[in-house]
DNA sequence: GATTGTCAAATTGTATCCAATCAGTATTTG
DNA sequence: CAAATACTGATTGGATACAATTTGACAATC
């Protein structure tokens, strides 16, 4: 199955193309929270051994996307309202820190390919995942500014983990979609002020207003 | 070689033994930053096959502790200045932010351990491995308090892969050790106090106060 | 009727075998 | 003699085979 795929992709290992496309199937929903991620189908599927995928799934739980259980099947991991809170925060976190280093080391290109971004991002308001997509674009663009590799890295893991449930979020309630712009570009204002204080506070406020009840019915 | 551990984990799989066993000796130093990570001797030497310990070694690689170089061995990640300032800025802003939910959640149980760690920490001045030890469990004693699982764990990962170069550090200048004890306890004053900001700017301020460069000669 | 025991299907965990890749060295060739 | 090339040893990457474990169903028993 997807032949074209496997053969463009042949120089990179099996592994990495099982990593690959799992995540992708769970960032997208697809494979929703709970579902059984089962090696010996996944192989087949894929037209790989099983042990690649073992080593794929494996990756995949060290990044949280899935939950082995000893000698039973892996499932994708199911985030309850504590744990979206947990990752929230961690977020907020360290993108707010991060945001230190972008102030101060960002310049006029970046602060120009932020607000493309931005513009970018309320255009897509009328899709989910066109709007999903636009919104890492967005983060990721000031992100570029900060130094830091593995807090960057982390930072993203942490985006890409939640992400099925931001979608939820914006499926449900539109008013994530509302806020946001206006949201975004108060925080490119402080970013743009270049006060390290101010920017990481902005960004710390704008991750922590994302509510998690609104998926949650109580 | 050694049976009796064997026997005693024998519950557990073997790909967490390997993972276990290589973790220890990287955070103790044995394995210094650079020796490459051969799956075939390391399976003969814990009598177990190549598999697991492949899965081991990824897993490992997922937390940092080594660098997978595709088709070639794995080695011990060496981390420079630069790597070392991310790690330690990552855990200032966890941690920092961590100590905000432990100012607020803490009760004077918890207080009274802290504080019995603290002097355990004062007691373990003369011997780097001792002291390695007391500060993981002060710190730990705070964090009790956090509750935030997945933080938590994420500081704590930091800590283990830095660990190696506070190792280094304590050998080298003493600088460490001295000022140390004083900036555990204003961090505790802080954390007493109940004030989240408080709490916070403190342990930052703990952090950061590392000195990379006193371990990489320039 | 509830509980326990046993068996079978599904799935993971581990071992072993073979192919692919890379680093370094020897060797050829201009 | 220098540079390109071909070989060799070491090591990983992947596939297949098999053992161990768990789950659930169904039957036996109290």
């Amino acid at each position: 199955m997807n032949k074209y795929a496997a053969v463009q992709d042949q120089h990179r290992s099996a592994q990495s193309r099982v990593a690959e496309y799992l995540r992708q199937e769970i960032r997208s929903g697809r494979m929703a929270g709970g579902t059984p991620v089962v090696a010996a189908p996944i192989a087949e599927h894929l037209g790989v051994s099983r042990m690649p995928v073992r080593e794929a799934i494996q990756q995949l739980a060290n990044d949280g996307f899935v939950t082995i259980r000893s000698n039973r099947s892996a499932v994708v991991t199911e985030f309850g309202p504590g744990d979206i809170a947990d990752l929230y925060e961690m977020r907020a976190a360290l993108e707010g820190y991060a945001m230190r280093h972008v102030a101060q080391n960002i310049d006029a290109r970046g602060i120009q390919e932020a607000e493309l971004a931005l513009m970018r991002l309320d255009q897509a308001r009328e899709d989910v995942n066109w709007f999903v997509s636009a919104h890492d674009i967005y983060h990721d663009a000031l992100l570029a500014y900060c130094p830091r590799a593995q807090m960057v890295e982390e930072i993203r893991r942490i985006r890409h983990v939640t992400e099925p449930y931001l979608r939820l979020n914006l499926r449900a309630g539109l008013t994530a979609f509302a806020n946001t712009t206006d949201e975004h570009s108060e925080l490119l204002d402080a970013v743009r002020s270049g006060e390290p204080d101010r920017a990481e506070d902005e960004m710390r406020r704008h991750i922590l207003r994302f509510d998690v009840r609104e998926i949650f019915p109580a």
